[in-house]
DNA sequence: AAGTGGTCTAGACCACCGT
DNA sequence: CGGTGGTCTAGACCACTTC
């Protein structure tokens, strides 16, 4: 059972979507949201903040909640932890594994991971595609004790829905490192770009609630189809 | 007057870069810090809030929150809105102004503006340095009419202080959107690389709390000095 | 079972926007 | 001035971790 702000945020969100407000751009207000799904006002305001947190309104006070512009649908948002199919909702995802193995840690992953030389890993590279043009290319290593079973099948889907719904991992949070590069070879020739293009670069940590690194990635995106969006309050 | 929450995060992130927690790595828990600070727990729910979302600290249903291993200064914190002083304090962070004028937005500025063409605006272009090495060009039109009046002295310092102090400027939200392209060779000679070498690229867009654009601007950053770090949470 | 964070409520008062 | 979002409180109960 999901708590009531994000059930609250998710028929907030869908009016949205279906230009409800379209009208004045404005939403209703706090009372009358609370009235209406028969919770507080705070718990309409924590609703409200996850979609603020989205980038789909913003809040003026002593006038309303508005609902922004989004052109933000060309974009991998950085709010979303999901994956390419809920940033790209409506197109076709497409996921090709190019190599799947069990195997164990060398120096760089065991650092990154912060383990040991040695650790069992699941090894798995993929190459992304969005509307049948390459997206990006992705090296992943999940511990094999922490994830406990992983195989080819599973990888050609969501990994993530696997590991929440099937495995009950308790995802915690991650860290993303975001930067450019030149473009190597390989990746050069998976994206369908050439040597020593831009590339843009994503380092992934995941972690679980207790703190533990289970999972670390690293994407090479296809520097023209691909943008990064990142909406900030003040409030931070 | 700041309120409690942010004064009681403020107190807490203090005691974090002092070390304070350093034996178990585990803050206080939630009633002590309300006892110690003499507010309610929901209070400092908020304040543990904000410095999750930095990245600083994690929470453990049933246990806990706990002090991650902040590795994290070497990066631009894509949760922190105010820019490279605060990114680097401690280090050397240099501002060079290369041309500031008062001009009309052309298409493509009020394009992104979305204002009129031949609105006027303040152009103000600027290489950053962090420890003597460049770190960025910086490209930024500000709607005059919106923040009433720029002159160069102002854009050497924190344009950003300037306009929420002196100006009280109500600033409310941003959105970056981050890309890879090729390097032109005019930002090539300011960054000391080469021309079609990587660089990632920020373009920003600054809102008023009532929503109005006043400033765009686009940051290419040099591909070997600069990442970009985001930390996010499963509970979007 | 005890400790600790997560959700939720009802209500008060303040700050800001618009008329 | 009334309407609406922003801050804050005190308290209840739930969910999870730890012992």
């Amino acid at each position: 059972m999901s708590p009531k702000y994000k059930q609250v945020a998710e028929q907030i969100e869908t009016d949205i979507m279906n230009h409800v407000y379209q009208h004045t751009n404005k939403l209703l207000t706090e009372d009358e949201y609370a009235t209406k799904y028969g919770v507080s006002r705070n718990t309409v305001r924590k609703a409200i903040e996850i979609l603020v947190n989205k980038g789909y309104v913003y809040q003026v006070q002593g006038s309303g909640v508005f609902v922004r512009d989004h052109y933000m649908s060309d974009y991998v948002n950085l709010e979303k932890l999901q994956g390419l199919t809920s940033d790209f909702s409506g197109r076709k995802v497409e996921t090709r594994v190019l190599d799947f193995e069990l195997t164990t840690a060398n120096d760089e992953v065991a650092e990154r991971m912060k383990c040991n030389v040695g650790t069992p890993v699941y090894y798995v590279k993929r190459l992304r595609l969005v509307d049948d043009h390459p997206f990006s290319v992705e090296d992943s290593y999940f511990r094999k004790d922490l994830v406990v079973y992983l195989d080819r099948n599973i990888t050609e889907k969501s990994i993530y829905n696997y590991f929440r719904n099937d495995q009950k991992l308790a995802i915690g949070f991650a860290d993303r490192v975001i930067y450019a590069d030149f473009l190597n070879a390989a990746d050069a020739e998976l994206l369908g770009l050439n040597e020593n293009d831009p590339a843009l670069l994503v380092d992934n940590t995941v972690y679980l609630t207790n703190g533990q690194i289970f999972d670390v990635s690293r994407s090479t995106h296809h520097f023209r189809h691909v943008k990064m969006l990142k909406v900030s309050n003040i409030k931070s």
